[in-house]
Order: C-alpha cells, then sequence, then structure tokens
DNA sequence: ACAGATATGTCGTGATACGATATATCTTGC
DNA sequence: GCAAGATATATCGTATCACGACATATCTGT
C-alpha cells in the first residue's frame, strides 16, 4: 500500500483499540504485524491521528510511567489510548461505510473484473 | 459517501472511459447515475482530476465542436476522453490495489464484524 | 560507554477534494 | 423575443492530511 487511502489509517487504529487499550508505539507495532506489513504508521502520522481521535472523544487518554530499575528521575512515559463508546460508533460507521464503498465500486469493477496482477 | 476516498475517484472515472470515450460533463452524469447518486464528481473535481489523467498519459484528449442550428459563431465545445492502454493498465492496478485494500481491512474488521447499521 | 530499540512529539511540504466563481452555449417555455 | 435553466469547461482559495525529517528522552544488550 503506497498511501493508503482516507479513514482506512483511523479505522485500523480504532479496530486494534477495540480488542485492548494500547499505547501508542504499541498501536504502530500492532498495526505493522496485523497488517503483514503493508500499514505502517509512523510516529508524523499516528500522534497526530491519535491527537484528533482524542478531541473528537473517540478515545480517551491516560498517562502511565513504567517503573524503571534505576529509582531516580521520571521513568518512560506512555500515554495510553481506549476507545470510548462514542469511538465504538464511529468503528462501527467506518465499517459500515467501507461496507457501502466496496459494494458501489463493485458497480463499477465488475464490468472489468478481467483485471490480472499486473506482472 | 461524504468524502471519496483517494483514488477512488481515479478508479470511476477510468472505469467510465473504459466502456467508451466521454466528455467531461457525460462522465459526471454516468458516475453520479451508475453510483445511484452516491458519487458526485462536480467540476472543481473533475477538471483538475482528467488533467492530471492527460498528463499521465492513462487518457487522450481531443477536441470536438458541436454542430448547432446557428450557422455562425463556434459552435459548443466539449472535450472528449478515451482511455489509452497506459490507462488500461492503471485501470487494472486499481482494481487489485482495491481488492488487495478490502482482503487486509478485513483482518481488522472480522473481530468486530457485528458492526450494525447505525439506527 | 555505545548502539539500537523504545517512546512521544513537531514541522514543512505536497497532494487533493470541494465550494465558490467565471464564462459561454444550447434548449425550453411563455 | 427573451428569460430561466441545462449544458459544458475551467480556475482559485481553503482545509485536510499523509509523510519524511527532525527533536528529545528513556531503556536494554553487549
Amino acid at each position: 500500500m503506497s498511501r493508503p487511502q482516507r479513514d482506512d489509517l483511523e479505522l485500523v487504529v480504532l479496530a486494534v483499540l477495540a480488542d485492548s487499550a494500547q499505547y501508542g508505539y504499541a498501536i504502530t507495532k500492532a498495526v505493522d504485524a496485523r497488517s503483514d506489513g503493508r500499514i505502517r504508521v509512523g510516529p508524523s502520522v499516528l500522534y497526530p491521528l491519535l491527537a484528533r481521535l482524542e478531541k473528537s472523544g473517540y478515545v480517551t487518554a491516560r498517562w502511565d510511567e513504567v517503573s524503571s530499575d534505576r529509582t531516580e528521575g521520571p521513568g518512560r512515559r506512555r500515554k495510553w489510548y481506549a476507545l470510548s463508546s462514542k469511538g465504538e460508533r464511529r468503528l462501527a460507521q467506518h465499517i459500515e461505510a467501507h461496507r457501502a464503498r466496496v459494494s458501489m465500486l463493485e458497480t463499477f469493477i465488475a464490468p472489468h473484473a478481467d483485471a490480472e496482477p499486473t506482472p
């Protein structure tokens, strides 16, 4: 996937969070793993996206301090994101829109269904 | 469809032109009809898109003068667009990418397949 | 001590969907 | 005639957003 289609990233991130709350970096890894490397969500894409989701109320965020060996200084910071009920509805809408989009595109694609993988 | 996803418009326009060459305004109407009004391609979207397609060599364009009752003055101008062989390949690529995208998203969607249409 | 992984973020750029706007021609109804 | 609306093409400004590059700090393995 060269450039993900609009809303795909949001759907994918919401779907990951629907399984369990995650912190940003873990989301990156989860998306990469589950998409078999086809979707890469880099920091410059992920964090603005999460900020949008939080601002819209689709996710709630909570800071966490990871315990470390060292007793001094602040530990590594992690920001955990959890899907809100509004976010669940949003995810359902995305899925619904996706299905509608697929069936609609089928109208245009069907006559050219002989499309072969380019060699 | 609030905001068409990236590449959808291009796929749809190429698919329309794959059936037969069309001029701009006719493409707008064809897309509207075939999508049952779900995709609207206004002038400000269509013409830049067609210009991109022509520039990339996916379509070839030819001006046509429509015969009118009046013998004086220039008739109405129409610009006909036809799919090139490069455009055919492009369309096949779009379809292929679409199918790949759908199967990949299924990985994320499947666990939430209970998504109900929002009431 | 150093490299590399982990972890979160900002900044600038390029692409592009879309409303608004402009211009001109053709058709239909009165 | 002539006005309204459909036909037909095109540009401009704005808002959104994916992405590479960069910045900063912590933790782990050697």
